[in-house]
DNA sequence: ATCTAGCACTTAGAAGTCTTGAGTGCTAAA
DNA sequence: TTTAGCACTCAAGACTTCTAAGTGCTAGAT
């Protein structure tokens, strides 16, 4: 595409980022100081929607992009704005103070939003290549075992079992160390298998306590190496328009079930570029009207995702950019542990 | 106030939170099967006007209920209506299945929202009464290093020190048993001057790593003890009107911080039953269009709250009902602790 | 005494009409 | 290839009118 019409496009589309409504040729010449007349950029104009990348409401309106005019103009804006030395301070103060891996993921997604004025999604690190660096049985009651779980990340896994019938303190005792012997600095892909051969040890009669609490650990094993999120930012949708909000309500519904941002964010590749996705390239038809920004983020030794859900209609260099800072960010803080 | 007039005033505010339009005296007559006529019927609405219960949006227009009018109408509601079944088999299962205290929590906050279609908020069990179950200090690295502190209610906390240098395994062993013995069944609340004078076990070397956990400790204690809260349905507002939803979003963010939520739940009395604050006998302005629904729930020891927030047009029986029941099964989940 | 029917009066909001201005496409000249 | 000029379109705002839902009040019915 020449450059001129690129140009065009380009202005369009940041107007009505900025005012939500249909961009006409001359008030297009007035904003962007355009060396050429209004009826030149008319022409452009007419080209330009020929080819798909602009429409019209309505005869005798103004041009809006369409999902394809995006998309050329994000594909084309390769150098990212870095962001103002405010902003990047903001981050660094906020998630410089967070005390643990909860705290970290909290102040993230909220930091996210913030940024963009969006609803943003942040991935918890990935487990199944992390590896138990402690565990350890603790009674709560003489019936209630809580089971802790701290990977080498520094992501700590909790659970408790409610047993039948109360287990003596020595079982507990032998079993907690058995565990700390079997599992410690194993994989967390590994410990359901490790735990499957050690039933002889616990005495006939507590046989029942021991089945229950080693499922539970399996199951949190388990559990934790499938993928958890955060969700942030809701409050947003109000700020935007309904008709979108109406739209996107049942997927955040689904968000918060961990379900669907699996797919979301798994279908974007998984480097830690950052990734686009316009309107109708969703596949959810839910999704039609909003635009997905992510990026992946290291977190010691794998790779997580995190960005936020927005109409399509969005500032994407300004969102690009926070979202790939406060990827960049994070994966410092976390490359610490 | 007499009978028909409360009945009048009942099936004003019915017929209004159901359409969100002003209702006018012939449709009542029709809606509600009332033995008289619409004349008769104005009467008593001018009388309900007069007294400050309903009000005119205009001249010609049907009457809306005042803040006075929801309060009497609320506090004649005296036996709350049951939730259906379907809803209370809902509840317990969704509360049956959580595995941990931050699961319940969620799950909780969840519940109230859809139950209610408003925002929810619940606060975390109160910790200071709580007893130090179990303390433990777990290497993630040699000098990154996470505390562990577990309440007797099940609560957990952790927070990871990075310390300045690297702590030796034998100091870390020692400091340990140490902090076991000190701390063990103590109250979260002596955490802080229980470990103030025991600052001669460690070897001098390695007194400032000592010093970076201890603070640690004391800080995690005292956070804990203070209140925590968590939000849902944020969502929701977007559902709501949005000059409703304008005003209110500056509450959630700071809700979010934790800090208006102490005071808002904190001023309801603290006994378990159901407390209604409406529009204006709300302190903050932002909230003279809002309505709080709360109620305290047993956890254990202590006494914590949870309720919703919404407009003053909401359906009072039922988001009371729900509100109750929530909190009753949540005590009842968290009382077997 | 209380309720109700009837009626004159009010008024927001829907429906209809006019006007305007931002926008277009096309043609012809620079 | 660009630009000026011009006729044409049409949504949205302004202005009017109409209407239906609502009121209050009075006088008769119960």
């Amino acid at each position: 595409m020449d450059e001129r019409k690129f140009a065009v496009l380009k202005a369009i589309i940041e107007d009505y980022v900025a005012t939500q409504e249909p961009i006409g040729s001359k008030s297009l010449v007035e904003r962007h100081r355009l060396k050429v007349s209004p009826a030149t950029v008319r022409n452009e104009m007419a080209v330009l929607e020929e080819e798909g990348y602009i429409v019209q409401p309505h005869t005798s309106a103004g041009r809006i992009p369409t999902d394809k005019g995006y998309r050329t103009f994000v594909d084309r804006l390769n150098e990212v704005r870095p962001l103002s030395t405010a902003e990047s301070k903001a981050i660094t103060q906020v998630l410089q103070g967070a005390v643990d891996l909860d705290d970290v993921m909290q102040k993230t997604v909220k930091l996210l939003a913030q940024l963009t004025g969006q609803v943003s999604v942040v991935q918890y690190p990935i487990l199944s290549n992390s590896v138990v660096k402690h565990i350890d049985l603790i009674s709560v009651t003489d019936s209630r075992i809580m089971i802790v779980l701290v990977a080498n990340s520094g992501r700590l896994e909790q659970a408790t079992v409610e047993l039948s019938k109360p287990i003596s303190v020595v079982t507990l005792d032998t079993l907690r160390s058995k565990l700390k012997l079997t599992l410690t600095d194993k994989k967390f892909s590994d410990v359901a298998s490790l735990t499957s051969n050690l039933s002889k040890i616990v005495d006939l009669s507590e046989i029942s306590s021991f089945e229950q609490i080693i499922d539970k650990l399996k199951f949190l094993a388990k559990e934790s190496s499938d993928q958890k999120v955060m969700l942030g930012g809701a409050g947003n949708l109000a700020r935007l328009d309904s008709s979108f909000s109406k739209n996107l309500l049942p997927v955040l519904d689904e968000i918060e079930e961990n379900v669907v941002v699996l797919k979301l964010l798994g279908e974007m590749a998984s480097t830690d570029d950052i990734f686009v996705r316009i309107g109708h390239e969703n596949k959810a038809s839910n999704l039609h009207s909003a635009s997905i920004v992510a990026s992946g983020y290291s977190s010691g030794d794998s790779l997580s995702k995190l960005g936020i859900v927005g109409p399509t209609r969005m500032d994407y260099p300004g969102t690009m950019a926070a979202v790939g800072a406060v990827a960049r960010y994070l994966g410092r803080i976390l490359g610490n542990s």
